[in-house]
DNA sequence: CATAATCGATAAATCGATTTTTCGCTGTTG
DNA sequence: CAACAGCGAAAAATCGATTTATCGATTATG
């Protein structure tokens, strides 16, 4: 049994080397699988590491080489559950390669990812998975570039010149539930979005449209994009919805482009006390497990977390270990599932208010 | 302007030093305010660290240290909001000392929650935020103990004889829960727990009970606890309710414990077709974004997040500091919000089964 | 004027590993 | 029997920083 003097300093490579009557150089070798070592000195170490308790210091053992077994991620927040979910994955999949992840959150701000990214910097890491806050033009990837790091980029990118990207096919996605819409007799939709993330929003926003359009020429898609935070979405929402308050001239469905827009909208909808579907439809970007749960049950977009997460590890070790050649797009089909929050616009007439208590 | 060559090896102290004209001992001290050099050199010095840009290597810097200026946090999982939080919470508190934190998820695992430990121990961080899958009794904090490691343990915990912890006021929470509800005239109420995590889910379960009993002798309290896994509470639910379908015998109000049996609570509920709060009441432990948006808006304990972790923080970094004495247990106080999943029992009746299109 | 004290800076040791170089010994071959 | 190849292991260099010990030059003091 590891016998360990708690408090105390821990048994280095030196200590085991002593105590088999070795040297250092030797015991390396012996850990490492080196095969010139007399089999009854390499006993004699293996029964020291046993006897001390030893461990490698991964950190020391690292010192000598070029970059640290250390892999960096950055997210935009960790409060959600795709993001929970993304770590998750991305940590299991670096222990799997004898890596360390190191996970930081940028809250949602380009400054504070440059900031982490130059510690990571700092700290040699292996490789980046980077979720940036806005795109792929960001400054961070500029920092990546210039300063020759390795790194993928995640979710709110389409393509880069100088990174491999993984993301979700948001228009494939989009287009899905535009045929959902448009075949449940949608004519009329607003769809929400957050402007920051411009070429994954026109992505999504764009996948919608051309599909609705050729399966109902005649539909309208209103948008309200929030530019750089959440904050004001509730009150443009508002604003919208009021603007069309008395002509019957509002949507009979929203498809919002993200997460918080789809909190955002059910708020609204309560608010004036519509239901859903009666009073109107919804479908949401991004999928939670409460969605299912709810009545109505939310209909969502379900971003594939873990061939997302599995794909960029994938690339990027790849690129770690010194692959070549032109960076990939990479995009991974999403599912979507129409739930009770979707429905016939005519079926039910809008009530004007609800029955809340 | 800093101008570094893309790809190639980073500038050491020494290059930094043979730049300037100095020794690297001599930069050394200029960056770390030694005020034993000349101003003409720390000049020199300042110069070429803008020049080379260069920054110190976080690890290397550590090496020389006993303990290095790493945090460790394990949590049972990323995908929630609290923990999500929690980690979000944590990494800026370390950063502000001048620590990184390093996140890992024990997936509710109690084996991996020890080896991860055991990583961490390997890293020598400085100290460890422990959230245990199970209590603070696990083998986990076994070890902490054992390899005499810096650490303090929270949220599904009480007190430790040898760890300071820190976690939400659940006993105080659950009996303003219980004031609630028999003010709104519950008399049978089902608790749902997870029976794993012992101690804190008594404390919730007998803080609950306590106040309810006194304000209520004649009240009815069943418990319905799952072991291990959350999976079997779906069937011990349905079963709980099948058992009280023909009799008018079941409870008006169920109380959860933890979030994942909210959400399966809602789920049986809508199995059954029953809705919030007509036909049952429901509290959970745990509050959530969405809990707010959804019609109706569900009733919760809110933990403080912050506050956990800033405690949490404070009294890990007393300790890194060399504070001796014995560990003391926190307990910070929750805010209950009473949302309109809760009503009157007697307000409208029971409901057979639901208008599910 | 010689010695001591002071200041500033460098050399060297250290942290814990890995890898390259060196070295001593054994066994083989000319 | 001498020279050499081969093997196993130790010594030393290395990674990038910090800290202690050392050293040289200048200034102050007896």
């Amino acid at each position: 049994m590891a016998q360990q003097q708690a408090q105390q300093r821990r048994a280095s490579i030196h200590d085991v080397a002593s105590q088999a009557g070795v040297s250092a150089a030797t015991v390396s070798k012996v850990l490492s699988g080196v095969t010139t070592v007399k089999p009854e000195n390499a006993q004699r170490v293996l029964d020291a590491v046993e006897l001390l308790g030893y461990r490698v210091d991964p950190l020391a053992s690292d010192m000598r080489r070029a970059k640290r077994r250390i892999i960096g991620a950055i997210m935009p927040e960790f409060e959600s559950e795709f993001f929970g979910q993304m770590v998750s994955e991305l940590e299991g999949l670096a222990e799997q390669r004898g890596y360390t992840l190191v996970a930081a959150s940028s809250r949602e701000s380009e400054q504070r990812e440059k900031e982490i990214l130059a510690r990571m910097h700092d700290w040699r890491v292996a490789g980046v998975v980077l979720a940036p806050v806005r795109n792929e033009h960001g400054p961070a990837a500029g920092f990546m570039k210039a300063n020759g790091m390795t790194g993928v980029l995640i979710d709110r990118v389409l393509a880069d010149d100088a990174f491999d990207t993984v993301s979700a096919d948001s228009a494939a996605a989009s287009a899905e539930v535009a045929r959902a819409l448009v075949s449940q007799g949608h004519r009329h939709v607003l769809v929400v979005g957050l402007g920051q993330q411009a070429a994954t929003v026109r992505a999504r926003l764009e996948g919608f449209r051309k599909t609705a359009v050729e399966l109902a020429p005649d539909i309208r898609v209103d948008v309200v994009l929030c530019e750089s935070d959440v904050g004001p979405l509730r009150t443009l929402l508002r604003d919208y919805f009021s603007q069309r308050e008395d002509g019957g001239d509002r949507p009979t469905a929203v498809y919002s482009l993200f997460l918080k827009g789809t909190l955002v909208a059910l708020s609204e909808f309560r608010r004036r006390g519509w239901h859903c579907p009666n009073d109107i439809s919804l479908v949401g970007f991004d999928d939670a497990e409460w969605m299912q749960v709810t009545w109505p049950a939310i209909a969502a977009v379900v971003q594939p977390v873990r061939e997302i997460a599995a794909n960029a590890m994938e690339v990027l070790f790849r690129r770690i270990g010194g692959e070549r050649g032109p960076p990939r797009a990479r995009l991974e089909p999403c599912k979507v599932f129409m739930r009770e929050s979707v429905g016939s616009p005519g079926s039910v007439p809008h009530s004007g208010g609800g029955d809340r208590q």
